[in-house]
RNA sequence: GUGCGCUUAGCUCAGCUGGAUAGAGCGUUUGGCUACGGACCAAAAGGUCGGGGGUUCGAAUCCUCUAGCGCACGCCA
C-alpha cells in the first residue's frame, strides 16, 4: 500500500478518493484549535474571508461571541487565540483588533502548497458526493410545431448550467427536455393539415399499409399551420369542434393520426435539436408528454380506490392541504369535470415513469416562478399518494421573467414574440462586426470566434443573475467586452491562452510543481482567489446558483488581469520565477475553463 | 381579500453562518499605452440598504408592523 503525505499533514491513501478540504476549513481548523488550547470552545474559532482586505485577509470572530459565555472582554480572548497562533505556519501574521477581531495574514508558502494539490488534482480539488445521487433535471420544456422563442431561454440556460453543476458535484445526472406533444395543438394541426391536402394517405381510415417516410411538411410549414389553426378555431367554432375531435382521434390511437403525429414530432425534434446545440444544450432524455398517458388510466383507479382521489363538482380532486398551511391551498385537479386529464394529470403521470423506468432520488423542475403553486400542487398529490419515495427529493426552481431594457417581458420591437434564433443570430451578427472591426481575422474563423462569444454574452448575461429574480436583457450590456460579462471573461482566458503558447512555442513545457510562494500582493490576490474555487462550487451546488460561479470567475478575471498588467512573464529572467508564474496562469485558465464549462459556454483560441 | 416574492449608488446588479468604513460593472471625472493582446489597469465622486419598531456587544442580513411594485390563488399550460 503506498502512502503519501500531504502538505496538511496528514496521510492519505493512494487509490482512495482524495478529500481535499477547503481552505477556509484549513485555517478554521487552525484557530479553533488555537481556540481549545486556550480553553475556549473550539467552535468560536470559525474563520471567514475578511470583509476588511485593507486590514487583513482572514477574519474570526469567535471572540466576541464567546464574550458571554466566559464573563471576559472578547479583546482579552482575540489577545490569547493570537498569540497561540504565532508562528503557526499557515499564518504570515496573526493579530488581535478591539474589540475582539483576530485578523489574519495566510503565508505565501500555504497558499502555494494548496494550489499545488489542486493542480495536481484532475477535480481541482472539488470533492465528489460520498453518496451519489441519481437526480433527474427537467428543463426546456418546449412544444412540438412551435419555435422557441426567448421565453424558452432561460429555462434551458439555466437547466443546462444545472445539470452540469450537479454532474460535476458528482451525481449521475439525467436531463429531461419534457416535450410538450399531446393535447389539442396536436388536433389543430392535424385538422389543419387536412383542410390543406384533404387527400393525404393518413385520412383515408381504411387505408392499411405503410405510411411514407417523409413527412408531409416542412419544419417552416409547421411552424405556419399551428398559429393558423389556433387563429381558426378561435373565430370558428365548427373548426374548434372538428380540431378536439381529431384530438380524440390521435388519442384512441386511429392509425393514420397516429402515423401524422410522429411525423410531426420527428420534424419538430430534428428542428429542436438544431436550436439547443445552437446553445450548447443537450438533453439525455427527449421524454415527452404522451409518453405519460398511458399511466393516467391506473394512476387515477388507483387514486380513487385508495381513497386519495374525490369527486366535486363534478371534477376528480385530491386534498393537499397541510396543518402547517397559512393559505387555502386549492386541491389538486386530477381529472376535469368532462373526464380529461390535465397539466397536473400529466406531470403526476410523468413522475410515476421516472420513478419506474430511473428511479431518482431527486427531481429537480425549472420552470417560471409562476407555476410555484402548480409544482407544490404537484408535490405534494405525487407524496400523499406515493408516488415517489418519502425521501425522494422533489424540488421546484421556478426562474424570473426577461425583460427588455424598459422593464417589460422582452418584445420584438412590434410588440411581438421574438423567437430565439432571431436573438441568437442578432447577437451573433453584433459580436462578428465587433470582432472583425478590431483585428484583421479569417471571415470564417471570426464567425465561429463570434459565435462563442455570443453565446457566452447570452448565457452569462442570464446566469449572472440570481435564477429567481426578473432580469433586464441589455444586448448592448451583455455583448459588451468590458465589465462583468461573457465576452471579458473569454477575453482574460484568450489571454492566459496566448502567452502559454508563446512559453510553449519557445520549446518549453509547463511545469506541474513549479508553484512558489507569491513575491506580489497582485500575485497574492491571484492566488487567493484561486483557492476559492472547491467552495464557490460547493455552494453553486447546494443552493443551485450558478450565478455563484459567475461572480467568482470574474474576480478570478479581475484578479489575474491585475497580475498579469503589473507582471512582465515571458521576459523574466529568473527562470524558475517565470516557470511559477506560468504554472499559477495555467491553472488559472483550467479553473476559468471549468468553470465556464458549468455555465454552459467555452473559450475560443483567439477573438 | 389571502398568500408568496421584490425594494441596496444616476442605471444594472452582488452582498457568504448577523461583524469593522455596505461592494462591483456601466455612466461621469482623472491618470497610465504604441501590446507577454490597452477588448486592459489604477484612482476619484456617487448610498439615511423603501419606512418605523424590536432582538443583539454589533443588523442590508433575524423578528414585527407598514408603504410601493410584481405574481399566484379548482377544472389553461
Amino acid at each position: 500500500m503506498l502512502y503519501c503525505y500531504n502538505v496538511f499533514g496528514q496521510y492519505a491513501e493512494e487509490g482512495w478518493v482524495r478529500r481535499m478540504k477547503k481552505i477556509l476549513d484549513l485555517i478554521s481548523a487552525e484557530v479553533m484549535s488555537a481556540f481549545e488550547a486556550c480553553g475556549y470552545d473550539a467552535s468560536y474559532g470559525r474563520t471567514g474571508i475578511s470583509n476588511r482586505p485593507d486590514l487583513c485577509e482572514y477574519q474570526c470572530n469567535g471572540a466576541m461571541a464567546a464574550k458571554k459565555k466566559y464573563q471576559k472582554a472578547p479583546i482579552v480572548i482575540a489577545q490569547e487565540v493570537a498569540e497561540a497562533l504565532q508562528g503557526n505556519p499557515a499564518f504570515a501574521e496573526v493579530s488581535a483588533v478591539n474589540p475582539g477581531f483576530i485578523n489574519m495574514k495566510i503565508s505565501g508558502s500555504f497558499l502555494a502548497d494548496y494550489l499545488l494539490e489542486m493542480q495536481a488534482d484532475d477535480r481541482l480539488s472539488v470533492e465528489q458526493a460520498d453518496r451519489p445521487q441519481k437526480i433527474m433535471v427537467d428543463y426546456g420544456g418546449p412544444n412540438v410545431a412551435k419555435p422557441l422563442h426567448v421565453g424558452h431561454l432561460r429555462s434551458a440556460i439555466i437547466g443546462e448550467s444545472v445539470k452540469r453543476i450537479c454532474r460535476f458535484a458528482g451525481h449521475e445526472v439525467i436531463g429531461d427536455v419534457h416535450l410538450g406533444d399531446w393535447g389539442l395543438q396536436m388536433g389543430l394541426i392535424i385538422t389543419e393539415v387536412k383542410k390543406r391536402q384533404p387527400d393525404l394517405i393518413y385520412f383515408d381510415e381504411s387505408y392499411e399499409g405503410d405510411y411514407p417516410q417523409e413527412a408531409p411538411f416542412t419544419i417552416s410549414e409547421l411552424e405556419e399551420i399551428y398559429p393558423t389553426a389556433s387563429a381558426k378555431s378561435k373565430a370558428d367554432a365548427a373548426y374548434k369542434e372538428e380540431a378536439l375531435a381529431a384530438t380524440a382521434k390521435l388519442q384512441e390511437g386511429v392509425r393514420g393520426y397516429h402515423a401524422l403525429w410522429q411525423h410531426i414530432l420527428n420534424v419538430s425534434v430534428t428542428d429542436l435539436k438544431r436550436n439547443y446545440s445552437n446553445l450548447n444544450v443537450e438533453f439525455d432524455l427527449w421524454k415527452k408528454e404522451s409518453d405519460a398517458q398511458p399511466y393516467i388510466p391506473d394512476m387515477v383507479a388507483r387514486m380513487k380506490e385508495e381513497g386519495y382521489a374525490y369527486e366535486d363538482q363534478g371534477a376528480l380532486i385530491v386534498d393537499i392541504k397541510e396543518d402547517s398551511d397559512t393559505k387555502e391551498i386549492p386541491p389538486c385537479i386530477i381529472l376535469k369535470s368532462d373526464g380529461a386529464a390535465l397539466y397536473t394529470t400529466t406531470d403526476l403521470a410523468t413522475i410515476i415513469d421516472r420513478m419506474k423506468h430511473y428511479h431518482p432520488d431527486r427531481m429537480i423542475y425549472l420552470a417560471d416562478k409562476r407555476q410555484d403553486m402548480h409544482f407544490t400542487q404537484v408535490f405534494r398529490c405525487a407524496r400523499k399518494t406515493k408516488l415517489v419515495e418519502d425521501d425522494t427529493d422533489l424540488r421546484f426552481l421556478g426562474f424570473g421573467t426577461m425583460n427588455g431594457r424598459d422593464g417589460k417581458p422582452f418584445k420584438t420591437r412590434d410588440g411581438g414574440v421574438m423567437r430565439l434564433e432571431t436573438l441568437i443570430s442578432g447577437i451573433n451578427e453584433e459580436m462578428y462586426k465587433k470582432i472583425t472591426e478590431n483585428h484583421e481575422v479569417d471571415p470564417e474563423e471570426a464567425r465561429e470566434t463570434a459565435k462563442l462569444v455570443a453565446l457566452s454574452a447570452i448565457k452569462y448575461g442570464d446566469l449572472s443573475n440570481q435564477a429567481s429574480k426578473d432580469y433586464i436583457f441589455d444586448t448592448e450590456k451583455f455583448t459588451s467586452f468590458e465589465g462583468n460579462t461573457g465576452p471579458y471573461i473569454l477575453y482574460t482566458i484568450v489571454r492566459i491562452k496566448s502567452i502559454l503558447n508563446k512559453y510553449c512555442a519557445g520549446g518549453k513545457e509547463i511545469c506541474g510543481g513549479a508553484i512558489l510562494a507569491p513575491c506580489g500582493d497582485s500575485e497574492k490576490g491571484l492566488m487567493m482567489e484561486l483557492v476559492k474555487f472547491n467552495s464557490v462550487i460547493a455552494q453553486a451546488y447546494e443552493e443551485i446558483a450558478p450565478h455563484k460561479i459567475c461572480s467568482f470567475i470574474y474576480d478570478l478575471a479581475n484578479a489575474f488581469n491585475r497580475f498579469y498588467h503589473e507582471t512582465k512573464i515571458l521576459t523574466e529572467e529568473d527562470e524558475t520565477r517565470k516557470a511559477s508564474w506560468i504554472a499559477l496562469l495555467s491553472l488559472t485558465k483550467r479553473v476559468l475553463e471549468t468553470s465556464i464549462d458549468l455555465l454552459g459556454f467555452s473559450a475560443p483560441e483567439r477573438m
